[in-house]
DNA sequence: TCTGCTCACACGTTTGAAACGG
DNA sequence: ACCGTTTCAAACGTGTGAGCAG
């Protein structure tokens, strides 16, 4: 196993190592040091082991291996509770995710994405000193992806150097133009990184690897709730140094300047008003240090502990010379200490380096910060207690015992090319026990987004994604490799092949949680139950309609057209349809004229049939973070998040949202979930239909007919592909998609079919908009956002 | 009254163009 | 003219607290 996964066993090893050492069924066996972390962690966070394939032995590509740079600042913070402000105008994450590569193929090309996953369905509040869930959800916001400005760039360069998604920006704004990542305000998110191997800026696909740090998931907020975490900010983070103590904008100097304020009107009095405004930064500044110089205001106004290293080596201000020196005397007294922490936060450029510094003095004692780690000890489930110490516990699996409280995160995924006007259909559901997911879509051809697919018996358009007749959604729910819907029925039989994993194997929270790819070969699957999960046989995936089903196959992971997925719980009370995770999209750029034949294969990506195309990946879930999560209040407490036990997140998710806007609103509710999948599961907990999936397909550009016009548009300079003046004479398509409030994904046929839309969707994009400066955006719902 | 959000503010950092010198 | 370094100002990032809305 360690062979096939190097990376499992190479690297810096955490303190909650995932390691597969006994067969999956085995769960009893391991170690219970992650308990806190596994328990907190939802079941549909929970990561899959590594799946052994063909890829397996082939060398790097397998060994793909993502680190989170700044570790212990994350763990800092998760063991506080992660706080991250949103704003309206956007607001950048701190600690920010910052990862380092390896096990690239340093000749090929990757993209790295990243995008936020809902943790659970709840909405929190934070009272007591500990978080608490409040609510359900609100509805799921446009799912948008923040491409790392460097991509597509080779294995080299992502390997060559720490990759930071610093640039990433979150919002609150659901009406966001910047393109940044939109979420709720005090929800709870994971981040989760996507390296997508891309043999050129046009053709996703060939490899895909998803990773989630569990120690990054956070809570947003629009204002510090608690102010562990405003210190630790405030110490950790450059930006926000005028805010130590010994800042010019510390609580203290506040105070100062607050009172300054007061006795201001004597000072207009006194001074000339003819200069004032002129003399007044500096005036005002060396009046503030001079009260400063004043006896120290009591400590209590300021609420900051007055026992932080930081202030007690900061040089009293009432030490101060007099007034025509203080400033001066003041800015020198700094200098020592802006420069030592010039040096060592800055020292590499990258701001989280001094998070690192301070995490790794808070871990070891060096700093101390008070004691807001008995603080959250005590809290019930509190937080995971990520030691610093490395070893190599396992994680106990986690079994769910009952209904699944929240939905599990969006997989992004690479699918097929669909060679029909129709989209795949409806993802199936889950079932009891989310089994983790891999599949594979052996296409080389260029990538494009799988938007909500429409009932199946009518061309996709913006008003078929409201209602079907629940005996649609089980048709559309069926499995794959059901008999040929000719809806479905043109990929070919080896484009897609679904690896489903039990979930049950725990990943470790300190370490990224990889989905690899893998390839179409039946290999048994260490880490997931056989028998529970078969393995898509490609014989009979070979089925047309299987193959082209590649959301559902996402999810049944059943060959065997008995092996419907059946959602038999009822949804959260709280966990509307709506609030929970749809499927995402991404859409490519591609350029005809640039397009390669489909069968024009180079290194080692095979031609639609033979070449080891799009790896689709389960997006994996986590073992949580600290967060204290608490039972709810809410009537149905079974719903609610429950750390001490597994439970398996709501694994409809995405089927919710791929349904919630065809169905009728009767149907939006726990009924639904039984009803929309009454197929046989006798597989049973084999069907993980976890999350709002994203997305990414080839385009269909060599076939003309099956032209798409997905609402979500990729505007990434990089990707863009060259247009010719062909592509200007198109007119700019219609609006389709309504603004946001609804964010149905939809994939809607082109009237201008010979054209291919996504192209030219994007390129009048382009023509109005242009890159983002700071990154690239993609808006997983349906938006353009540059 | 409480909670959550927005905004202006002050401070610090980052960035990139301009200036300068070799 | 080119290149590298320094300087400097604008833009940006940050937490705070007042004010507002529901």
């Amino acid at each position: 196993m360690l062979e096939m996964y190097p990376s499992l066993a190479l690297g810096p090893q955490r303190d909650c190592y995932y390691r597969e050492r006994e067969p999956p069924n085995h769960m009893a066996l391991y170690p219970s040091s992650c308990d806190m972390a596994a328990r907190a962690m939802p079941p549909h966070l929970l990561a899959p082991p590594p799946v052994p394939s063909e890829h397996a032995s082939k060398g790097k590509q397998d060994s793909v291996k993502l680190e989170l740079e700044n570790s212990s600042l994350w763990k800092q913070f998760n063991s506080i509770g992660t706080e991250m402000i949103i704003t309206k105008k956007g607001r950048r994450m701190f600690p920010q995710l910052k990862v380092k590569l390896s096990g690239l193929n340093p000749t090929l090309r990757y993209i790295l994405l990243l995008d936020m996953v809902p943790v659970d369905a709840s909405r929190y509040r934070f009272q007591g000193d500990a978080w608490q869930v409040v609510g359900g959800a609100e509805a799921r916001l446009p799912d948008r992806v923040f491409i790392h400005p460097d991509s597509p760039a080779t294995g080299a360069h992502w390997q060559s150097r720490n990759i930071s998604f610093h640039r990433a920006k979150l919002t609150n704004n659901t009406l966001d133009t910047q393109g940044y990542i939109i979420l709720h305000s005090l929800h709870r998110y994971q981040p989760r990184v996507h390296v997508i191997e891309a043999r050129d800026v046009l053709r996703w696909g060939g490899g895909q690897y998803s990773f989630i740090f569990p120690e990054t998931q956070f809570l947003t907020v629009t204002a510090y709730q608690n102010n562990k975490i405003t210190e630790l900010k405030i110490k950790s983070n450059p930006f926000a140094k005028g805010f130590r103590d010994d800042g010019m904008n510390s609580k203290r100097q506040r105070d100062v300047r607050q009172k300054r304020k007061l006795s201001e009107p004597l000072d207009i009095v006194s001074c000339d008003p003819c200069d004032s405004t002129e003399l007044l930064p500096q005036s005002s500044e060396l009046h503030c240090l001079a009260l400063a110089s004043l006896p120290n205001l009591p400590e209590n106004i300021c609420g900051y502990s007055s026992d932080s290293p930081i202030q007690e080596s900061s040089p009293p201000e009432q030490q101060q010379p007099a007034l025509d020196l203080l400033g001066q005397a003041f800015i020198a007294s700094q200098m020592t200490d802006i420069v030592a922490d010039i040096d060592t936060d800055m020292s590499d450029g990258q701001q989280d380096e001094s998070g690192n510094k301070v995490a790794d003095g808070l871990m070891d004692g060096s700093i101390h910060l008070p004691s807001y780690n008995e603080a959250y000890s005590n809290a019930p489930l509190s937080s995971t207690s990520f030691d610093s110490t490395p070893t190599l516990s396992l994680c106990p699996p986690i079994l769910p015992t009952h209904l699944p409280p929240s939905p599990p995160p969006p997989p992004l995924r690479i699918t097929p090319p669909p060679s029909t006007l129709l989209p795949p259909p409806y993802l199936p559901p889950s079932s009891l026990r989310p089994p983790l997911l891999l599949q594979f879509s052996q296409r080389s051809s260029p990538t494009l987004i799988y938007p909500l697919p429409p009932p199946p018996q009518a061309p996709p358009s913006a008003d078929s994604y409201h209602s079907i007749p629940p005996s649609e959604l089980r048709r559309d729910l069926a499995s794959p490799c059901m008999s040929a819907d000719v809806a479905f029925s043109t990929l070919s039989p080896s484009s897609c092949q679904t690896v489903q994993l039990d979930h049950t194997m725990l990943p470790d929270p300190n370490q990224a949680v990889q989905v690899s790819p893998v390839c179409n070969q039946a290999a048994p699957l260490l880490g997931f139950n056989p028998t529970a999960y078969p393995y898509t046989d490609p014989p009979a995936c070979s089925n047309v309609s299987q193959s082209h089903l590649p959301s559902l196959t996402d999810f049944s992971g059943h060959s065997a057209p008995q092996s419907h997925p059946s959602l038999s719980y009822p949804l959260p009370p709280h966990a509307a349809l709506s609030s929970l995770s749809r499927p995402t999209s991404l859409t490519f750029p591609a350029s005809v004229q640039t397009w390669p034949p489909p069968n024009v294969s180079s290194n080692g990506i095979r031609p639609s049939l033979a070449i080891p195309g799009a790896a689709q990946v389960q997006a994996a879930s986590f073992p949580l973070s600290s967060f204290p999560h608490p039972q709810s209040s809410l009537p149905n407490s079974a719903y609610q998040p429950s750390p001490g036990s597994a439970v398996p997140s709501a694994s409809f998710p995405s089927f919710q949202h791929s349904v919630s806007s065809h169905i009728p609103p009767s149907l939006t509710n726990h009924s639904l979930a039984s009803t929309a999948y009454p197929q046989n599961q006798t597989t049973a907990p084999s069907s993980y239909p976890p999350t709002s999936p994203v997305e990414i397909g080839s385009f269909a550009q060599f076939n003309p007919g099956a032209a798409y016009l997905p609402e979500m548009v990729l505007h990434h300079p990089s990707l863009l592909p060259p247009l010719g003046p062909s592509h200007l004479t198109s007119s700019s398509p219609p609006a389709l998609y309504p603004p946001f409030a609804s964010y149905p994904l939809r994939l809607c046929q082109d009237p201008r079919s010979s054209f291919p839309i996504p192209l030219r969707h994007m390129y009048r994009q382009h023509q109005h908009g242009h890159a983002h400066p700071q990154g690239s955006y993609l808006d997983m719902s349906g938006r353009a956002v540059f």
